[in-house]
DNA sequence: ACATCGTGTCAAGTATCTTAGACATCTCGG
DNA sequence: CCGAGATGTCTAAGATACTTGACACGATGT
């Protein structure tokens, strides 16, 4: 429900790169729970901002590394 | 009310930077409401990711540079 | 076979963001 | 003075993000 959304997202390569840390172990660091992780993992929406700054200092890297938005053709 | 976020922004000075640019004409090019804009500029919450990006996309300027997020001291 | 872990799904509810419209205030130009 | 533009407030409603809890499935290990 609720229309995908444009934003892409690094986190699962990011994970993996942190040392095989779990959705779960994510969800917790982040202060979300395990699904939230899955959905925006998934591109299902986008996350707010500050969950955005939020999951981008877990892993120690600026935002616009974790988060992506496509450019626009008019 | 809902409390107000811990995301700061330069909202005010990108849009005096660009020329003068009215918070109702930057609500229009962002693809938002006016009353958004206000509420975004003055912190009372923060903006989805995808409307973030829009933003900084109007200024021309990577997202970070129009948002920021404080440290963490717990 | 059984238990555990990581991932994923579904559904229903709460919280937060976003819209729409009406209205108050200030400033500026005619 | 009067009108128009820019900013801001309030209320109410609609749309998304986020939570909680339960369950399914494949892989791994004992």
């Amino acid at each position: 429900m609720g229309k995908p959304t444009r934003v892409t997202n690094e986190i699962r390569a990011l994970r993996f790169a942190a040392g095989e840390m779990t959705q779960a172990e994510l969800a917790d660091r982040v202060g979300l729970t395990r699904q939230t992780i899955i959905a925006i993992e998934q591109g299902r929406y986008s996350p707010s901002l500050e969950v955005a700054f939020r999951i981008a200092r877990v892993f120690g890297v600026p935002l616009e590394r974790v988060f992506g938005y496509p450019e626009e053709e008019s």
